[in-house]
DNA sequence: TATTATGCCATATTGATATATGGATAAACT
DNA sequence: AGTTTATCCATATATCAATATGGCATAATA
């Protein structure tokens, strides 16, 4: 694709720019009561920045434009766009609803699944109890929904109403659940349920 | 808002709908043209649209239309608009270039930092070094480009030419490097540079 | 030196689009 | 029963907007 020359460059702009802000693109009319030129004039630059690549247009369209983007651009875009946000829950008191709208305390992005469309949340960690496998207290994990998990995943588990984050122990005799750290012993022998099995850990460090 | 009825939102839709693949909005012909009713009974549909407050539009303007989104809708749009994609680079052996483009593995999401424009980029950490600071092998460490560091935080430095994540020791007397694992002595007297602060840790569980 | 690209003007014409007006039916609402 | 709302239609007209054409000057390029 051939440079484009600075006046052709300005008049690209401002037609992609008019078209994010009016939700339209602009006329020749408008362009060129914007430059200070005649419709004529933008005639010769449209009709430059198409030979160049930089734009297309239908014929006999009003605002019929479209500014051609690079695949450099496209991609950054398309990866923009398959950008998910899902919900941050804060620590849920025992009995108190989990994903109750009220207990979002924030979006955190995360790359768009491309096994269909699963449901996602992310849960501050609080406690130690899983410090041996590298998750500490702050940290947040980002949860799969899912009731079922192999041995050796880490999970989400409720507990008497709280949402915990532990190892799960799927033995053949019977499944239970492990913590992290050397302190703590396993739970066993105490009903649970698995809400979801967490796929991604987040550690900020506090910016100075 | 008053409801829409379904014929109403269907052609609010597709406006909609027609200015993202067209990068225009439709005129009523076109609205006219897709549903197979007359331009007199768009001219309805828009006025009933504009009237509940979904839709508004220039007088005398072609596709001088824009759709009116939700405070939800906006809000969600504009965190999207709000993700930052950061170049992830993977291992560089020593003597070659960090930051070539050859060696950006993917990209990265991240919450656009709102203290301006700083740079960012995210490695892969190798090796076992900062195990006892809950960094592990084949974790992401997102970094902020920087070439001072406080004690005790975590840095990216370059020794003899590798790119390496240590936590930062600057003593009255000297700084120098510290690996948080019991097994590694800590690097003192070895010249090294400082090119970014960790300000986030993310690790990836492999997905069944 | 001839040619092409850039940057500008003016004006006429064709076609695209929006607007105005009037009429009709059925359903919902007061 | 009367009124509004939601659907539809048809047609005329004004204006918006794109296109076509021709001309001029300068700088870069073959």
């Amino acid at each position: 694709m051939d440079k484009l020359t600075i006046k052709q460059q300005r008049i690209l702009n401002f037609i992609e720019k008019h078209r994010i802000e009016h939700t339209y693109p602009p006329t020749l009319k408008e362009i060129g009561e914007k430059f200070k030129i005649t419709i004529g004039t933008v005639q010769d630059h449209i009709y430059a920045l198409q030979k160049k690549g930089y734009l297309e247009r239908k014929k006999d369209i009003a605002r019929g434009f479209k500014v051609i983007k690079s695949d450099e651009e496209k991609s950054f875009e398309k990866m923009k766009s398959d950008v998910n946000l899902i919900p941050l829950y804060g620590n849920v008191a025992a009995g108190e609803p989990i994903f109750a709208s009220d207990n979002i305390q924030g979006y955190v992005t995360m790359e768009k699944n491309p096994k269909g469309h699963q449901i996602h949340f992310a849960l501050k960690v609080k406690g130690e109890s899983m410090i041996d496998s590298g998750i500490y207290d702050g940290d947040i994990v980002i949860v799969r929904k899912q009731d079922t998990a192999e041995d050796g995943e880490i999970v989400i588990a409720l507990l008497d109403d709280e949402a915990t984050v532990k190892t799960l122990r799927n033995k053949r005799i019977k499944a239970y659940l492990e913590a992290s750290n050397s302190k703590y012993k396993a739970i066993v022998n105490r009903p649970f349920q698995i809400i979801g099995k967490v796929i991604e850990l987040r550690r900020q460090y506090s910016v100075v």
